[in-house]
DNA sequence: TATTGTTATACTCTATAACTATA
DNA sequence: TATAGTTATAGAGTATAACAATA
């Protein structure tokens, strides 16, 4: 997802960005991508991979098409996310009985207790970028993205 | 800066995404930017050019460099952002004479023009995502996301 | 010898298109 | 004939490295 700690350690404040809301969330949104996508590589995920086992824990899609309209990525790029997963054992492919062209992705209890981890590891890059906040700040924070999500996004089938 | 609606209207809603603010911060991001890339290219910016047209006229950098330093990438980059606006012609280099080696990134009236355009596709596009808020909860969200960003980047030279 | 900007290069990411197997 | 998954390919984006000009 990108490395910020690559090649510099910390960005520079610009008001330019600051001052501009949709600049913002973007700036914001690198940060927390790059942290955590160090954090999630020590434990063996990607950004994407924790994503993915997020969502197929929480959302049971029945078919890597479907993950892939709840990732709002093209099918082709689950394809090599479920390698990854599968190659860490962290997921399974069970052909569906029904619909034999349909694999769906079984999480694995390795694939539960890495996400576990991955929840840590999320925690902590939000307690890191987040400290100044205190908890109900942060809730309201959370609910005005969720609510954000949910106005944008059609319901899932 | 990637366009979520070549291939899919609408993303579904996933819970798995919702319920992880890390998560969440990066896909409201990824809408925010899909939606302010189509609105600017309509008006001749990229998003990376709109970033560095807010930067040099609210923080006025004195050369590349420290332009590569606010927006946070490579100055290679730069090279690239500087040679598209200028072939808009919307800022013009013109070397330090107190140091020939550094260029500073002039602003024209014309490059002042698109950057009051690029701040109403910005606007718009908040509207449209952030319609659930009422301006005091959109100016909360925006003050926890400047803090963030205050707490992680250092002070500009 | 160090620094700024530039150019050239390589690498990563991801969408598109062609292919297979199932329906 | 249409759909799910896969593979191969190409294009965009961006960091790295080598280079020219200036300090």
């Amino acid at each position: 997802m990108g490395d910020p700690s690559d090649w510099q350690s910390k960005p520079e404040l610009a008001s330019g960005v600051a001052e501009r809301l949709p600049l913002l969330i973007n700036h914001v949104a690198f940060e927390v991508a790059g942290r955590a996508e160090l954090g999630l590589n020590a434990i063996g995920l990607t950004g994407k991979g924790y994503m993915a086992l997020a969502i197929l824990e929480a959302d049971r899609p029945r078919s890597q098409l479907e993950l892939s309209r709840l990732i709002g990525c093209v099918p082709a790029v689950v394809v090599t996310i479920a390698d990854e997963l599968e190659a860490g054992g962290f997921v399974e492919r069970q052909r569906d009985p029904a619909d034999r062209r349909r694999s769906v992705l079984v999480v694995t209890p390795a694939g539960r207790r890495v996400l576990a981890k991955g929840d840590r590891v999320a925690k902590a890059v939000e307690d890191e970028l987040l400290g100044h906040l205190d908890a109900e700040a942060r809730e309201q924070l959370h609910a005005a993205l969720r609510g954000t999500l949910e106005s944008v996004a059609v319901p899932a089938a």
